[in-house]
DNA sequence: GATGAATGAGACTTCATTCAT
DNA sequence: GATGAATGAAGTCTCATTCAT
């Protein structure tokens, strides 16, 4: 056993047993994660787990809360690249960190679908706080407008449609990654697959001497 | 005493069961679909459940596992599309049909992450039989290998990449708009996000005459 | 799977399932015995069963009752030699062997006792057939009277009290084997504990020549 | 919502539930004891079971490790009267009891034996403990061995053998009379065998003269 | 605020038994 | 007579939640 001493500072307990619901999520899964392991990992009682929160799905969502925010917060330094560098290293420093966010938040994220009401809990806090995964696109947006508007990106793109493709495909990756395990990267065996997406993002697939095979009526 | 009553036929005995897991899976979520749910949702008693599979994650698995193939099923007929119709034309069909499949399987496929035991269960057996979710991909390289073969799509585009763009955007667009309602879509209110993501990724990002800014010190 | 052609003989199916319960039984307990495994172990369908026995507990009895005639069965033949080789030679052998057969029907014997609708359908059984396991020392005191009437044993011993003391030593020495595993033998470690048992029970506790501390009124 | 009594103390709990289950196991055997019943017994809910003992054969053990020690606590009392009384009279003492304990304890003793797990358990947590059946017969041989010294008891007689004649008689007898039902005494009908068993046990099989036909070749 | 023993509904699973074939 | 898929009652055990301390 372990004691647990009373002399803990109770500040800060709420975020202790997110932490620690963190932690068990990561390590069990949605499915396996009991009260009970996730207040042993916090070093608290399980009664203490309902002072804080109205019930066990309350403080999953509250781990799920915390998720989107950090994406976001590593993400949104991009705009503020704009203009310096190369378009196609800034994207590709993008796409990498990207990739590390999705292999550290696509777990977590993904058992939202396992359960409908945490989902729907989720889904109402989020309406509540005016979030939104979208909003991880917004720093992407962000800095393709500011490249289009000094023509290092073409005028015609729509920057939505770009950050989705490029972000979309990093996600895919980690999730495909995650379903089958690393070893069946099915992407060249190359290490590290940010370089050819965003080289071919930048390129777009149209042949530059486009046949006329291509035209069509 | 009690009444056995057996009216219907051995035969199917299974299926029925896996169909009415996966509809149970669907409307209640891997958290809360029960054995006793399923079985109802079957016509069959709870205890025959035991009898096709080794426990109720098995059951869940075999759900998860004729997911990919339907999948694989309605792309793999994309190559037999190269040299036809128009490139674009071609992949604004296959990113609307990869959005209605993302939508179909992405809750399922997502609650594979709430249990690492039913996560490693699949994972084995895919590996038992072969199969992968990159086989996802596949019909879509070979279709681009293809139109690269007759030069409709540039020699220098790395298939594989274009590939992963383009399923990636939609499974993230997909992914997002389960997690917060399609009332959010983030994609400029378009109802069809197919065309504007294919366009983007046939024209590339780089402007036609790329000014001298694009060099960096 | 094992097939199961139908050319079986079908006399001695019941005497198949008798006995593969008493595999079963010997093997699992009788608290992990199924009807599902003794089938199988017989070689026959689990439905089998019920058309040669009202339920599991009715070929659990047939069972059991096989047991004390195997035993007075390998015993009978001790009163035959009375007057033949000595008194220690023939009960030495006669707690040799029920030393063994002990060991053989002591597990399955106990088992009676963990189930009270057992017992009292055993119990049922016996008194129909005038059983009982007294019929085990009948030969044993048979033999006694036998050598009291030709001298050889003294001709105050009760002998059923010799009877039971002697074939009671066996059955708790194996009693505690079981239970404790042989290793742990309390029997000053000497592997053949019947020649001991019999000169104890021959000679008698009593001193040959009584103190007179030991006359009591 | 649902009411959450507690009006009980919580220390003892898990003595309740010992307790409780030895009277469940004594009226219905192992075979049809539940954690439901035993709950019930003890005035308790099922799930306080699971936070005291890792699962129901664990309890079930909790009751068998105190048969033992019960059952050499009474005898042990036997050792301090050597040279008091007389020697039959103190043996006849220990038969009664013995007789009288093993009538209490046999039932759920061999028990054991219907679940090789539980007897597994059980031997297992005797090797820890250091105890075992034979220390039942300690205090017997002990006495024995007092007698000895002061010439109440031949010297040649082996005590441990003794004990084992005595106490197994006793044994066998409640055996077979829980076996078959009191109404079966094949006693000779008498209601205290135990007098009879001492005396035989005390005075031996052999004649007093013996006749020449004893020795053989 | 913190504790943790107790709760009890309900989950998963087993298994003796039945009966259409 | 034999089969074995199906049954469903009943069992063991888990775990989110409560509340007296």
């Amino acid at each position: 056993m372990i004691e647990h001493p009373r002399a803990r500072p109770a500040a800060g307990t709420r975020a202790q047993l997110v932490d620690a619901a963190e932690r068990v999520l990561r390590a069990k899964g949605l499915a396996r994660a009991t009260t009970r392991e996730i207040a042993r990992e916090a070093g608290l009682a399980e009664g203490t787990l309902y002072l804080h929160f109205a019930d066990k799905l309350d403080l999953v969502r509250a781990v799920h809360e915390r998720l989107l925010p950090a994406f976001v917060e590593v993400v949104g330094q991009l705009p503020e690249r704009a203009g310096g560098g190369t378009v196609e290293g800034n994207l590709t420093d993008l796409a990498r960190g990207a990739l590390r966010l999705y292999r550290d938040l696509l777990p977590l994220g993904s058992s939202l679908f396992a359960d409908p009401e945490l989902l729907e809990r989720y889904r109402v806090r989020l309406a509540e706080r005016g979030g939104g995964p979208h909003r991880a696109w917004e720093p992407v947006v962000a800095y393709l407008r500011a490249e289009q508007a000094i023509g290092r990106v073409a005028a015609g793109v729509d920057p939505a449609a770009a950050a989705l493709l490029l972000l979309g495909a990093c996600q895919q990756l980690v999730f495909v990654e995650l379903l089958t395990g690393p070893q069946t990267l099915p992407f060249r065996g190359r290490p590290d697959p940010a370089p050819e997406l965003v080289r071919t993002l930048l390129a777009g697939l149209r042949p530059s001497h486009p046949t006329e095979t291509e035209t069509n009526p």
